[in-house]
DNA sequence: CGCAGGTGTCACAAAAATGTCACAATACAA
DNA sequence: TTGTATTGTGACATTTTTGTGACACCTGCG
């Protein structure tokens, strides 16, 4: 399933098109993108495990929304490919500079770019395993679709999974009714903010052992928070 | 959420809006004004966090603006891009006198109004980077929505956080409590601005460990300032 | 088709925050 | 020093926000 989630951003739709499909046929699941602003909150919406941007493109630049990417610590981990049009040093190094990953030259062929996002991930870490999340003795895994609390199985709905599953992505930082939405429910949805409440209620519920429902705390007139520590 | 707080002046409503619609899509907060006197009073009481003025304007010029806001000791902090309409060198050399910080040629794009914004801001180091807030023992993270003073986390209520907040962006500044109501609260309230003193006699009850009470200074007949050095 | 679990919404209960007031304390001017 | 204006403080009623249980509606499955 998750050989890896990947946002292409590139105003031309065709090299857009082009991109992912090979990305797919590689195993790698897609996303596009057709200009900054739209990627922009695709990235924050989404959290790909990796974004390839175009350098030139209307609005917003390639370079400019790298740095936006890496200022914003919600998304500063994201791994970025730069296709470049012409192999100049210094857009190189300006790229890098902003924080990118690594870069790739237009023209590219395609078995060019998923090797250079097979070793990008690779290098960030983010492969395929999508290593177990901890906090204290509590233990989620993403693969196993599962929590535990002192090595025993926690049960709860997906929806929950999921929430947790981001919390602890993200601990310590409070999060919005609205951000959940978009992130945990996966964005273009028009649902009532209060089901969010409910969510949070029911995922208390299921950790109650031992206290941990203390680590979803409610910030008041602002949304929730994941704290590692009781 | 506070990207900056930036005010457009310009009596063409169409400009005004094109420029306030792509600041705000830059995550900015915006206030427009259609001419000078306005201006003026809007920047004495919201105190941005930058203008934009407009070179061309009847009755009040932007550079007389300019001249009228770098004069006063209470504004004179506030960065300002102005707009002239033809690239006259002198044009440039007059605004930077007057005491602009930047100033961009019409007609311009809005990403390079939002570019110079940016630069601006970061030159001033009001940018948008939400990092912690810190003055001596204390920090403040905008993030998690938490102050600590020497590593203990103090409990205060929202409003009493968002204070501290806005006094440690703008510190050693004295505001009135209409300025307070304004930025704070978010304006467009009626409420009796003693309102004001029992919020902030809470957030001095809440930071009294240390001492630190004494950074939030009465000002008699003017308002309130924040202090670092307590 | 009927069932079971998952989801979203609602209504009401509970809790916390906020604004206002009355009065005390303090600073400032004459 | 006295008087006046301004600010500090605690209490309180109101408003706003959140918690919680119940319920109806899907949706996939046997």
């Amino acid at each position: 399933m998750s050989g890896g989630f990947i946002l292409v951003v590139d105003d031309e739709p065709a090299i857009c098109d082009m991109i992912c499909t090979s990305l797919e046929m590689a195993g790698y699941q897609t996303r596009k993108a057709a200009n900054g602003q739209i990627a922009l909150q695709m990235i924050f919406n989404e959290q790909p495990d990796l974004a390839i941007l175009d350098w030139m493109m209307p609005m917003m630049s390639g370079i400019e929304l790298t740095t936006r990417i890496k200022r914003d610590p919600l998304t500063a981990e994201i791994p970025i490919i730069l296709l470049t049009a012409r192999s100049v040093e210094e857009d190189k190094i300006r790229g890098l500079e902003a924080g990118a990953d690594d870069y790739v030259v237009k023209p590219f062929s395609p078995r060019e770019l998923t090797a250079r996002v097979k070793a990008v991930l690779r290098r960030s870490g983010k492969g395929n395993e999508d290593s177990n999340l901890t906090a204290g003795t509590m233990v989620l895994s993403p693969d196993e679709q599962v929590c535990r609390i002192d090595n025993e199985t926690v049960s709860m709905g997906p929806k929950e999974l999921k929430l947790l599953e981001f919390f602890m992505r993200h601990p310590n930082r409070v999060f919005s009714r609205g951000q959940l939405l978009d992130r945990v429910w996966g964005g273009n949805v028009y649902i009532d903010e209060r089901t969010v409440d409910v969510h949070i209620r029911r995922l208390r519920k299921a950790i109650t052992m031992n206290d941990h429902e203390r680590m979803i705390q409610t910030v008041r007139g602002s949304g929730y928070r994941f704290s590692c520590d009781i």
